[in-house]
DNA sequence: TTGACATATCAAAAACTATTGATATCATGC
DNA sequence: GCATGATATCAATAGTTTTTGATATGTCAA
């Protein structure tokens, strides 16, 4: 299980960059309801097809999503384990912030 | 309780901007063991002091920290609050997700 | 009130990201 | 093989964020 120790800031960081844009955030929300060709992301998210490509090659370089030919369509689904983990980086905060807050806040640790 | 449509892309996306950084997740990973002094946060991150003043503003205007100031020196404390909305955004997609897979994935829903 | 210290702000430069339009690739059907 | 449609890549531009150094602000102590 992610804490604030284990988690690896650099990674972590690219992971919310990734997360860090609107169009993206649209993208997973469509995706939440099954994998979806890039057709009909062009379509509901009315923005220009290369621009689409670039944000799911971003998304999909991230971890977010998965990507899948079938003929001439491109389907792309969601990777929810790496939403789990994001999730993970920031409960792992939060556990830890709980945890020093339960042995009182000793200060500095280092 | 945030799910996926109640999510505002736009804010939420702000919030992961804010996280999107190697020195700001550094900054709350300190943070987690209660308050600190800028002075402190300076000499453990070791950057130049108006940059993490920079980073610092921008955590607290995404509502991830709060400033007080004793003295002559500024206390930076974690505002967990803002941690548990973030991860309310994730697990709101993860629980669209979910839900959908449970009634069979209709496909396209708009 | 002056000097010293802690922190913030500002302006400029450097680095990165998003957007656009043109073009390439790749699968299909004729 | 050729034309067509779906998607990806590329190169250029525009916009944003990060970093740096210089300077300003605010607080304290003498």
């Amino acid at each position: 299980m992610a804490n604030a120790t284990t988690v690896n800031p650099a990674r972590v960081a690219k992971q919310f960059q990734a997360l860090a844009d609107e169009t993206r955030l649209k993208v997973l929300r469509i995706l939440t309801r099954g994998e979806q060709c890039v057709c009909v992301l062009v379509t509901k998210l009315d923005i220009p097809q290369p621009l689409l490509s670039h944000h799911l090659k971003t998304l999909r370089e991230a971890g977010f999503i998965t990507a899948r030919r079938e003929g001439r369509w491109m389907y792309y689904a969601l990777r929810p384990e790496a939403l789990d983990d994001c999730g993970g980086a920031l409960t792992g905060l939060l556990d830890a912030y709980q945890e020093s807050a339960r042995l009182g806040r000793p200060g500095c640790y280092w």
